[in-house]
DNA sequence: TCTGGGGTCCTAGGACCC
DNA sequence: TCTGGGGTCCTAGGACCC
């Protein structure tokens, strides 16, 4: 829409639309286009330390088990109906994924990415006729250029385009493709009745209960809700939600990702951590980490956090966690700064005579690195060269070719990832071998 | 034996000011 | 009986997302 001299004038003689295409069970759908014989077989993807499960194939979920289980407690079911475990392999579906939103922006010059298995795209262009056809088509583009399974729901607004989503991937007869503007209202009105309100994007586990018990327990009946009374009851974001549901656009599409205004870096170690040194070492490979997303989004932090815990399932040992945050003489981007000020941190949060599981480091109050303000005093600004050589060199050859002494060599916590599959499309050691 | 990681936004409440 | 009123800024915590 165009402002000028108070005339709003619509540019495109279209109202809004969006489409939100996603990856089905992404994980598990890319590591399938790689391992063939895991096509048709139960498999679920796993979080680092093979922990607990974060993909599930649609064999996975018709046994019953829900997102997030710990993997040992699948155990036995998992050998009763031979459940393949994979660990996650982020350079796989990092890559693919990038090569599925290469692949689907070409459907529209506007395109969100966002998340790791989902994109949204302007659809305004594209006449109410063709939509369904275009959705089938990037299906079919999908599936036969990346071996990706997706798919595409339409909506005016973005919520109204997830809940298509969401539709297209539930109810087999609407092939995948879903498009909510095309429906006559009465059609509409019966599907969204039949639709839990929990599904809504925004909607939380908290939520969805409170809402049930004022009687909204349906898309409809939220969709029908009085917005001003919904916002005194819960918040101006599910106002916001109901209007999104009406039709009323209150989500701008973002093309270009802001930078991120904290940067963390936190593990669960592979084997509990007892003493100072092992801390330190695992603190500093988080900076180190950390530090790599900060320059490479050209922002320096203000303050420095960290933080440590033992395991909290383990209700009957010691149980310790604390956390401190010490601000910078003057906002850095230098992984040496960065890790003496968190070293420093930790070493006053640190006390013996515990068994620490995870450690975590949060860059916070960043600032964009061309217009930081200076301290009053003299301080050690860093070495931006030596960091940029460094960046280079691991990018080229691999995260913690160059890194900091501190960071260990031996380093005994690092996570397990015991059933990984192959890095296929990002090591040439590892490329699939053809017979 | 064994339970992920990384973000954002909003609100309430306290500290402090005049 | 009765102890102001209004504003800003910061922080912690909750809720949500994937």
């Amino acid at each position: 829409m165009l402002q000028a001299h108070g005339v709003s004038y619509a540019w495109s003689q279209n109202s809004p639309m969006y489409a939100l295409i996603d990856g089905n069970n992404f994980y598990v759908s890319c590591e399938r286009v790689f391992d063939p014989k895991l096509e048709g077989r139960p498999v679920v993807v796993l979080s680092n330390n093979d922990g607990c499960v974060v993909a599930r194939s649609q064999e996975v979920k018709a046994l019953g088990v829900k997102m997030g289980v710990p993997w040992f407690q699948l155990r036995d079911l998992a050998k009763q109906h031979g459940i393949v475990a994979k660990s996650s392999n982020y350079s796989l579906y990092g890559d693919m994924s990038a090569r599925m939103m290469a692949v689907l922006g070409r459907y529209s010059p506007e395109q969100e990415v966002y998340s790791i298995d989902e994109c949204f795209l302007g659809m305004d262009g594209v006449p109410g006729g063709e939509r369904a056809e275009c959705g089938r088509r990037i299906r079919a583009q999908a599936r036969q250029w990346l071996g990706l399974p997706v798919c595409v729901g339409f909506g005016a607004t973005r919520t109204l385009a997830k809940l298509a989503n969401f539709v297209a991937k539930k109810r087999p007869a609407f092939g995948g493709v879903c498009d909510l503007a095309a429906l006559p209202p009465a059609e509409l009105d019966a599907l969204l009745d039949g639709i839990d309100v929990g599904e809504v994007w925004g909607v939380g586990y908290r939520g969805t209960p409170r809402l049930k018990a004022l009687g909204l327990d349906n898309v409809k009946a939220l969709r029908d809700a009085d917005p001003k009374w919904l916002r005194r009851e819960f918040s101006v974001v599910l106002e916001r939600t109901v209007a999104e549901l009406n039709g009323t656009p209150c989500i701008e599409l973002e093309e270009e990702a802001p930078n991120k205004q904290q940067i963390m870096s936190s593990r669960a170690f592979g084997a509990y951590v007892y003493d100072l040194a092992g801390l330190e070492e695992a603190v500093a490979t988080y900076v180190g980490r950390a530090a790599e997303k900060l320059r490479r989004q050209g922002s320096r932090a203000g303050a420095v956090q960290v933080y440590v815990r033992t395991n909290p399932f383990k209700e009957d040992h010691p149980q310790y966690q604390r956390g401190l945050t010490v601000p910078l003489p003057e906002p850095a981007d230098d992984t040496r700064l960065l890790a003496r000020a968190a070293l420093a941190c930790l070493r006053r949060l640190y006390k013996p005579g515990y068994a620490y599981q995870k450690a975590g480091v949060m860059l916070l109050d960043l600032s964009d690195a061309g217009h930081a303000q200076g301290a009053l005093f003299a301080t050690d600004r860093g070495n931006p060269a030596l960091m940029r050589v460094m960046d280079r060199i691991n990018a080229c050859w691999g995260r913690g070719t160059l890194r900091l002494a501190a960071e260990g060599v031996h380093q005994g916590w690092r996570m397990r990832r015991g059933m990984m599959s192959p890095c296929y499309t990002t090591r040439w050691a590892e490329l699939p071998v053809v017979r």
